[in-house]
DNA sequence: ATACTTGCAAATGATTTGCCAGTGT
DNA sequence: ACACTGGCAAATCATTTGCAAGTAT
């Protein structure tokens, strides 16, 4: 083990594991997808593509050509906190979901785990297992009501 | 009461209410802002822009600027299921909201009280009042789980 | 009379696609 | 070598906006 990877161990770990798991399904490791790589590795904060293309300094098409991929992959997310652009992040080990005030625009982001009761009560009415990684919780927050 | 208001009566008696209340905010009743409503107020389904446009005859430009205008009076909802354009529908006596599976497309309106207890859990750990009526629940349905 | 509305066309913002030169394996 | 990618420009899709002519009150 070498010194530079004694800082942020986590992080690096996880890249690599990234970068091993896009050897596995021979999905090439080129400089642009390294570039996004690198600025989703870098922190967990959610993204728009046209913020990973600018500080990966490539094209904005392929940013979210890189992104797509990833994202089947099952690397990365993305989250619609709104009308506007898409948010993108790397998944990572405690998946997150999103809930969003529409009158402040305020957002957190929570542990998938700390939902499982509001999860469990929609499934009774609806049926359905609901996630809130792809679409947030929208409503109101304490301040706004 | 005339014979004509006797049939559907709730519809007729709601876009009565509706144009009353146009009146009362000085809104203007003019050609395509009623044949909006028409198509609004035939039934509660929710449709895209396009769709009432086309069935109101008016432009497109147009139908967006009454669902606007009508949405701010309060009248009517927009709900986006999914990627594609979002669906109008005036607002019922009881509000509705919306959940979607994102496997198969398959969607479900449900009385906004039905979620009353997934709502508290929510609050419980966002602090946020949810509402499933501008953003859906989305999730996995029984049968594609 | 006049402020509000219309249809049409053009602009917008987010994302996608076509193309052809470049590059990882 | 060869299929996969990159950048760039142009296309799409949903929605918005500018504008001159028309209309409800």
């Amino acid at each position: 083990m070498t010194m530079a990877s004694q800082g942020r161990r986590v992080t690096v770990d996880r890249l690599t594991d990234a970068l091993e798991l896009l050897r596995a399904h021979g999905v090439r490791l080129t400089g642009s997808r390294r570039a996004v790589l690198d600025v989703l590795y870098a922190d967990a904060a959610p993204r728009t593509a046209e913020e990973i293309a600018g500080r990966a300094f490539v094209d904005l098409a392929s940013a979210y050509r890189n992104l797509d991929t990833l994202e089947e992959l099952g690397l990365v997310r993305h989250v619609h906190l709104g009308h506007g652009p898409g948010l993108y992040a790397r998944i990572g080990r405690n998946e997150l979901e999103h809930a969003v005030c529409d009158v402040c625009g305020e957002h957190q982001s929570v542990p998938a785990a700390d939902l499982e009761a509001a999860r469990d009560a929609i499934r009774r009415v609806t049926g359905i297992t609901a996630s809130f990684a792809h679409f947030p919780i929208v409503g109101r927050c304490g301040a706004c009501s």
